[in-house]
Parts: C-alpha cells; structure tokens; sequence
DNA sequence: TTCATAAGTGTTATATTATAACATTACAGT
DNA sequence: ACTGTAATGTTATAATATAACACTTATGAA
C-alpha cells in the first residue's frame, strides 16, 4: 500500500474512518456496518473505484451484495459529505475533510488512476466571480481536472499504476 | 423558440449547422444525413440533451433508431469538437466554436435547463497554474457550474422553462 | 469504369450505471 | 414491550453506453 499522497496509507484509511465515526456522532448519523464496509473500500486506495467494483469486492467476502446495498451507502456517504461522486468517471473516492468542501477540485492522473483531492479558495474565488460577471447564481461546481500527476511523469514513462495510493 | 442566449434561436441553429459544414470540409470530414440529424437535435435548444432522448426525437420522424447509430453520430460530433458531453448531466450540447475550447466551462441553470459555454483566458490560466504548483500535466479540464441563470432568478420565482434557450 | 478499400450504417446483443417498489428487520425513544 | 422510523433485503427494471459482425456506400487508384 505505497502511496504519494499520504505517508502511510493504512493510518491514512484508519484516520478517514475515525474522522467519519466522529463526524457522524456529532450529527447524530449512524454508520452503520455497510456504510462502513464501504467507506472502509473506497478508502483502500485513492484512486476512485466504480459502484460495481464495490459491489465485487464486497460480494467476495460473502454472500452476493445487491447494487441497491452498495448505492444506498453511497447516497448516504455523499450526503454527509464523506466521499466525493468524480462525474467524469462516473465513481467514487473518499473526502479527505468532510463539511467543507466549498473549494474543492480534483486532479485525475490518467496514468495511475489517482484522483487528488484540493483545495483552493482562490480558484474557488475566481470560478465565483465569473458565474458572478454572467449574473449566474452559483450552487454546486464540478471542476475535475485529467491529466499526469507528479509521481507519474517524474518516473519512468507511463507504468500504469496498480497499488494503492 | 425564444432564447436567452442568442436574439433568434433559428438563426443560431442555422448558423452552427453551416460551421460544422464549414468545419467538415476544411479537414476532410463527412458530414452525413445521421450526424446531420443528431446535430440539428442538439442544437434545437441551449438545454444539454441525453442520447436516449435524442434516439427517441430521431425515432419518432421515421422507424426505430437503434442506439449505436446516435451514439456513433455523438463520437463522431464529439471528435470534431462540434459539441461537448457535460458530465454531470451525462447529456449533449453544441459547441458554439469547434477547435477553440480550451478555456471553456458551463454555466447550467437547474431551473430551465439551458447550458451556457463560457470562455475565459483567465479562469483557464488560473487552473492550469494550480495544477502546474501541484506539478501536474493537465490534459483535460472538466468545469460545470451548476445554479440559476440570469433569466431565471430575474423573472417570476422558480418555472421550469421548457422553450428553446 | 471497375474494382478494392475504407468509411459509414444496420442490427443484435450485451455491458455498465443507477433507481423504484415493496417486504422485512433493527433501533431508539417511550 | 410497544411503536414509529430508519435501515436493509430482494426483485425488478430503468437509463446510459459499447461490442461485434454483417452489409452498404463513397472514394480513389488502376
């Protein structure tokens, strides 16, 4: 579990799931088991994972998990804020600091498959001031940006990655 | 077909259908009747349309079109830069100029559906020098604004216009 | 003009992503 | 323990998208 975004992953994961059974204390949400399974799954790596390849890895451990199991955490997840929908590839990836996620944006290596999750007041500031220049009110903006992370184009060329990150 | 974007759709329509012929044959490209067809439907109004709806337009003149035919129609638009798929919408709309958007985003309006490409140098230089601090390569960028357009927040609260824009 | 090739289309099937509807179970507050 | 709400199980199906292969049409070289 090697990964450029975090010095150790498994503290990395542990500290996600920790974070989320605090921020649903305090609002008084239950994280339930299978939210929890899932939560734990999408943070096995950065890199955003697929509804369906949720379902595979959870079915594997048991019984067959149905799509509805595995969507209804997901909309639960995404309600509290806890994970992230990357529209572009149509999946899921944890949020590395839920309740405030005004100023995000993500970096999709095409390479390795990480997304990285940022954030910039100031990017936030000039997407809003632009809506603002075309009189557009602003409610929820999709900024996710493909591309060759740092890792990637650093090393040598293009071994798409397979391990967490 | 009133339109808050453009003083006479038809004209808009028309003028979009004449670039893409212009655009076609400058680099060699066949414009055929289905790609004709399917660029017309999307440019029938400023609301991105989803593939399934334009299947069903198409199928309504005549016999049953099959999916791959609009899908195949879509690749092809899509390749020219003659429209843009919107993620979030996972829908299709026309592109006002093919072979320039690099600095494009959308302003889409959740009360009357219309999407508006937008432009600017600015923002787009903004972007890529976020990713460039990260020592990012960026090959793509996906930024969709989702709220409530000028027209709408203008006039009577809240009716979801169903008329060209 | 004719043929060969490539490009485009028709058609069938299927993959992938997501939700609806309703029955059942578990949980929290009384 | 009782009750209402939240969560889950289960079946079915909707919505989005692609694969594979047969067939047709356009184009350009001979």
């Amino acid at each position: 579990m090697s990964s450029s975004q975090c010095a150790n992953h498994h503290q990395c994961q542990e500290t996600a799931l920790a974070t989320a059974e605090a921020h649903c204390d305090k609002f008084g949400e239950r994280l339930t088991p299978n939210r929890r399974d899932v939560l734990r799954l999408i943070w096995q790596s950065h890199r955003p994972i697929k509804a369906y390849d949720l379902i595979d890895l959870m079915s594997a451990q048991d019984a067959k998990v149905k799509p509805a199991t595995v969507y209804r955490a997901l909309d639960f997840l995404l309600a509290q804020g806890l994970i992230h929908k990357i529209d572009s590839l149509s999946a899921f990836t944890g949020c590395s600091h839920p309740n405030q996620h005004d100023d995000c944006y993500f970096l999709i290596c095409q390479s390795c498959g990480t997304a990285q999750e940022c954030c910039s007041p100031l990017l936030a500031e000039a997407i809003t001031s632009e809506a603002r220049q075309q009189d557009f009110k602003l409610t929820r903006t999709v900024l996710e940006i493909a591309g060759e992370c740092a890792t990637c184009h650093q090393t040598a060329p293009h071994i798409a990655g397979q391990e967490a990150r």
